[in-house]
DNA sequence: AAGGCACACAACCGCCAGAGA
DNA sequence: CTCTCTGGCGGTTGTGTGCCT
């Protein structure tokens, strides 16, 4: 309300997008490169935003996109940065390549928030869960959906699959330290964060079964956590504990793979 | 066979932050 | 310092598809 739409959209086609204009966007961005959205669709010779245009492009036509089913091990590495880092898709995303934010997005609701939320209604509500939970359904359709994913093996893993995992390092993305935290100290204060998933615990860095696969940040961040909870929480003294166990059990993890190392050098690249 | 329902996912929308003038 | 532009993010919506009654 009150505020300017990105573009006009006088005149501007919307809703799905034909092979004709992804050719276009595709030719455009091979011979002139990604950016400058704005005046890329008058250039293409594309009747659209160039909001649409750089959506269309980041989740559908990027030539490293992975398309098909998540895997047991990206189902995996999605609960446990969820569990970490909230509703932060993109830096999700960032730890899973080919994936993109919005395609885990829309695997989070329609997948893993609703079967979260079926164990976790098992035993303890948890109040990790991501923003919208989803409609649970109980519909034999939406069982029998359930059954196969079951018997696909999407939700059951266990530590052997867990342990396949590998490690990718996140994209240098700008995070604001305060808002990481925000989520992580939401998560924390919100009780045990932890969510039973079958046989598996998933905490927030419960990854030491792993190998020590693990999880994008930066030491900014977590700086930023550590003092924001230090010096804010109303309950910082349980806050510390678990942080602090949090914390080292990060550190390890980082001096183990020397994922820091090559972490700064992915930024300073 | 038809209608209803739920699901999956592409696409849109509003807001925010950083860069530059 | 302020304003504008731009890119990016997360939440939400729209639509096609398949299953069930």
């Amino acid at each position: 309300m009150g505020r300017a739409p990105c573009c006009s959209k006088v005149g501007l086609y919307r809703g799905p997008w034909t092979t004709k204009e992804d050719t276009l966007l595709i030719n455009y961005i091979q011979a002139h490169g990604e950016g400058h959205w704005r005046s890329l669709p008058k250039k293409a010779g594309l009747l659209r935003c160039g909001k649409s245009c750089r959506l269309r492009w980041l989740n559908y036509l990027r030539p490293d996109i992975k398309r098909g089913n998540i895997t047991p091990d990206e189902d995996d590495l999605i609960i446990r940065l969820h569990s970490l880092l909230g509703n932060r898709w993109s830096l999700i995303a960032g730890r899973l390549p080919g994936r993109t934010d919005n395609e885990i997005k829309n695997y989070w609701n329609s997948h893993l928030s609703k079967r979260l939320m079926k164990n976790s209604t098992a035993g303890h509500k948890s109040q990790c869960m991501g923003g919208s939970a989803g409609k649970e359904s109980g519909t034999k359709a939406s069982n029998k959906r359930k059954q196969k994913e079951d018997s696909d093996g999407i939700s059951s893993q266990n530590g052997e699959a867990a342990a396949k995992i590998k490690i990718y390092l996140p994209k240098a993305t700008k995070v604001c330290p305060s808002s990481v935290t925000k989520y992580i100290q939401s998560m924390i204060g919100s009780s045990p964060s932890n969510v039973e998933d079958g046989d598996r615990t998933v905490s927030g860095l419960k990854t030491a079964n792993n190998g020590g696969q693990g999880w994008g940040s930066n030491n900014e961040e977590l700086d930023g956590l550590v003092c924001d909870l230090d010096s804010s929480s109303p309950n910082s003294l349980q806050n510390d504990i678990v942080l602090d166990d949090i914390f080292g059990e990060y550190q390890q993890l980082l001096k183990t793979d020397g994922i820091m190392d090559s972490f700064v050098d992915s930024l300073l690249a």
